[in-house]
Order: C-alpha cells, then structure tokens, then sequence
RNA sequence: GCUCCCUUCGUCUAGCGGUCAGGACGCCGCCCUCUCAAGGCGGAAACACGAGUUCGAUUCUCGUAGGGAGCGCCA
C-alpha cells in the first residue's frame, strides 16, 4: 500500500509557522516514498471558518512550493457522507442521541471538577427507553467501557491511556453537523490516509479517534505528533511575536528556500548538516527522527539562513523575489541595473530582501541630496582635487566594469600618492549620499556612468560652495 | 484537580554505557579591508535535581522539580 499523508487546517486564519512545518513534514513524508500528499480545509466550524483563511493558506502552501497532489478537499461538501455515516451508528448503538442540557452538562463538569476527578460525561443519556419531547438531541459515539488504547506514535513512542478516562464524546451537534473527532476519522479513513502526521495538541485526541476507527470496522493509520513551535522567548507563538504567518516572513523579505531550510531544522536534523535544499530534504527526512521537544523559533539563526540562500542561489531566482520587493517599495526596477547584478552586488550586505530593495533606491533613483553627516565628514576641500582627477578619468573610460573602475581609481591613488580611502569615501558620498555602500568599483558600476559623472559633479559644487562660505 | 507528554551551551541540535560532551546561530577577540558587510582564525558557553542498575552513566529504571498539552455541541 502506498503511503498517503495529508495536512489539514482549518481556515481560521493565516497559515502559521506552526502549520507551515507540519504540511512541510507531511510534504516530504510522501515524497520521500513517492506517496501522495492530501490538502484537506477542516471547515466544519461554519462561524470562524472564512474564504479569506481559505486563500491565505493556499497562498502560504504555494510560496513556500509545497504542491500537494490531491484536494484542497472541504469537508463542509462531505456533509452527506457524515450524515450517512452517524446513521449507521445509530442505527445499531454504535451512537445515540443525547438530550442532556447545558446546564446538566456544565454542573456535572464542575461537580467531577470539585471532587478532584477529570470531567466525564457521565452516559446519562445511552440507554433512553423514550426520547424527549421537544429537545433537538446531540448525537454521542458510544466509547468502550473496558480496556485501553494503545498506539505507536511515530515520533513520541507507545502511548496508552485506559478507556476508563475518555468518554462518549459528541460527533453531531443538534443541527445534524459533524464535530471534529469524527470527521478526521471519517476523511482519513475514506482517503486512505496512511500517515497522520500532525501537532502534538492532538495526542489527547487520538484514543478517542482510534476507538471510531474500531467501531467503524476500520485499521487506524499511523500517527506522528510533532511538537510545537515557541517563540524566541520560549512562550507560546502569538501575534506579538510578529510574524507569525507565513506571508509575513514574505514581505519581511525572507526567501522560501531560507524558511523552508530553518523551518525543517526545528525538531530535526541530519548529523551536522545545516543547509538543506528541498530535493536533500526529500532524500533525508524521516518523520521517525523527528524530536520530541517544542523547539524555540530563532529569528537570527533565519536571518543566517536567508543570507547565505541570497548570497548562493542563483541571482536569477533570487532577483525573481525581490521583484516583489521593488515593487512593495514602489521602486522602478527599470530605471538602474539588472536585479541580478545588484543581487550579485548586495547579497552579501544584507539579511533580507526588503533590506536590500531598501539599500538599493539609490541606484534607481535620483539621488536627492547628501546626508548631511557624511556630507560634512568626506566632501571637504581636501577631496576637491582627487574627486576633479577622477571625474575627467571617468569621463574617459569606455569600459564601465568593477575590474576597469577599480584599476582607474587605484592608479589615480597612486599617482596622487593618496590611500584608497582619501578617494573612495569622497566618492562614496558623492555617488549614494551616504558613507555606506558596496565597494567603490561596484558602486561604480551599479550607478552608471553617466549618473556616477553628474553626482560626481553635484559634490564637487557642494565642495566649491563650502569653500566660498568659509575662505581659508 | 485529573490524564497524557517533555527536559544537553542563551537558541537549534549531535550523542544511542567508557567522548577533552561535537556542530550551527548568536555573542566576544584577532586577521583581512575603500565604508558597511561578507570571509578566515580563535574563544567563552550545556547534560534540571535526587536515588538506583552497572566496574562505569548525558545515555537504562524510578522519583522530585520545572514546563507543555488536553479534559467543548473549536479544530
């Protein structure tokens, strides 16, 4: 039999990082084996599922390219069959109808409570000779009485728990929907799911789910629970962590490729191999090694990542995503050098792609004015000459490359007898207006001559005016 | 309260009875250097605690402490 995993949120919000790791472990769970990988949307809850959630999900699974082969499947369409389902229950015991009222149920939730003992539903309702009147009944599985469950979880080991603790839990509310417990068991079993491979939130409800398969005659599939993601802080990950969803790390200018790679390292790993491209992942990862503990999300150690994919990864593939960025930031990519050779140029200077559209306006647009710090530091009388010498130097090379820019302006600091820097910080804040920027040939080039030229010139006439106003 | 689960540097982890407890991020120092980075080299930094088992425990067992999850007509 071939293995089938699937991952299935519910559309309540955005894809997580949480969820993110979970559908990446049951992408490359199938993949490895060749099996087939499900998307199911768990919108049974009709009041906090959304259409937007819907798409924002689609939309993470998409960026980060974790193409499922099957779905997205709604549950909310499989009503019949669920409906079909419960009635069969019903029809022999499996289930019954429970007409207990709230206020019945919460007294005896606070009374077991009180006592010091789990709540329970106490079965008042399973062997009612005559329904009430006028009650729109819940529908309860009927669980076993005796014995334990017991099941091999895939990353967590053999876990047991005695019947004696569950109880019979309701699958259908009054309105005749399904609740949670019930239909994963019913999808999972109709979709021929091998491997549930899930948040570990879920391990309290897997006795339970496991006596439904039983009752429904059918072999419960594996289980893996995997643990947790916390915050830098160790806390629970909550919105004030910042990003949290998947798309946010998008336009904080992250690449798939780095959180795919950061996020696979969270809870496994691979000897003392840090960097893993998906097709390595898909080679090498085994839900079975994956750790037990919650693991801490590290900020820095994805920026570490995401540097070093923008400074291997092809400029092509990199330049492809910080499109989006120039676009964000309404620069025109158009209107300066290639995006691969400015990715080529600042990959190495940032941490992230909206840092590096950021760093990079100035080789798109005009350059306005100099900062007035670096101004008063670098653009003095001193670097009148120097920057005069190169201008007319400049002016005369035909091959505009870092290779050419760099031997022109290292001869002319030869000649002049000056250091590198005596000439390529006043040429630093002519040309970006800060004392900042990638080594001079290659700020050189990314200018432009002919822009490189006319900065050159607006220092020089900021030099000159200096000079007026404060005759020496 | 009850049930289940977890515990190696600050963080992510390696370890599967005998290791100077390894790697990575971050941090610190040095080198390189036209700025900022990147890079190179080096450094500080961990087995939660207590009993067993054993010639020997980070590793096996049991407790303790700490942490998490669940106990819904939410998923």
């Amino acid at each position: 039999m071939t293995l089938r995993t699937r991952f299935a949120p519910s559309p309540t919000g955005f894809l997580h990082v949480g969820g993110a790791r979970t559908a990446l472990f049951c992408y490359l769970e199938a993949r490895h084996s060749g099996g087939t990988f499900v998307l199911r949307i768990e919108d049974t809850d009709r009041e906090r599922s959304t259409e937007a959630s819907v798409q924002a999900i689609l939309d993470g699974m998409q960026w980060l390219g974790l193409d499922w082969d099957e779905g997205p499947i709604y549950q909310t369409q499989r009503f019949d069959r669920y409906a079909e389902v419960i009635e069969e229950m019903l029809a022999d015991g499996r289930a019954y109808h429970c007409y207990c009222s709230r206020e019945r149920l919460d007294k005896l939730r606070e009374d077991a409570m009180a006592a010091g003992l789990k709540p329970r539903y106490d079965g008042h309702c399973r062997d009612l000779k005559e329904a009430p009147e006028g009650i729109a009944p819940v529908v309860r599985f009927r669980n076993p009485d005796e014995g334990e469950v017991s099941f091999d979880d895939r990353v967590r080991g053999t876990i047991s728990i005695s019947n004696a603790e569950l109880d019979d839990l309701v699958i259908a509310r009054p309105d005749g929907t399904p609740t949670y417990n019930f239909t994963v068991v019913v999808d999972d079993m109709d979709m021929n799911i091998s491997d549930v491979i899930r948040g570990d939130d879920h391990i309290n409800n897997t006795p339970r789910q496991i006596n439904i398969y039983r009752a429904l005659g059918a072999e419960p599939p594996r289980f893996a629970h995997v643990p947790m993601i916390l915050g830098d802080d160790g806390a629970r990950l909550s919105k004030r962590h910042g990003a949290v969803g998947v798309m946010q790390y998008r336009d904080d200018g992250y690449l798939p490729e780095a959180l795919l790679n950061y996020l696979v390292r969270l809870g496994w790993s691979h000897g003392d191999q840090e960097v893993f491209s998906l097709a390595e992942m898909v080679e090498l990862f085994r839900i079975d090694d994956v750790n037990r503990k919650a693991s801490a999300f590290n900020t820095s150690k994805l920026d570490w990542l995401n540097e070093h994919y923008m400074k291997s990864l092809p400029p092509e593939r990199v330049a492809q995503e910080l499109a989006w960025h120039f676009k964000d930031q309404g620069i025109n990519a158009a209107e300066g050098p290639a995006l691969e050779d400015l990715v080529a140029v600042q990959a190495d200077r940032v941490s992230t792609l909206k840092q590096m559209a950021e760093q990079s306006r100035v080789f798109y647009q005009p350059l306005e004015q100099f900062d007035a710090d670096a101004a008063k530091k670098h653009l003095r009388p001193v670097a009148q000459a120097p920057l005069q010498a190169l201008a007319e130097r400049l002016d005369g090379l035909e091959d505009w490359q870092p290779e050419a820019l760099d031997g022109a302006i290292r001869s002319l600091a030869e000649e002049m007898e000056l250091g590198m820097g005596k000439i390529a910080q006043p040429l630093r804040v002519a040309l970006t207006g800060t004392a900042v920027s990638p080594s001079i040939d290659k700020t050189l080039w990314l200018v432009g001559k002919e822009q490189s030229l006319q900065r050159i010139g607006m220092a020089l006439a900021f030099i000159a005016e200096r000079i007026a106003e404060n005759p020496a």
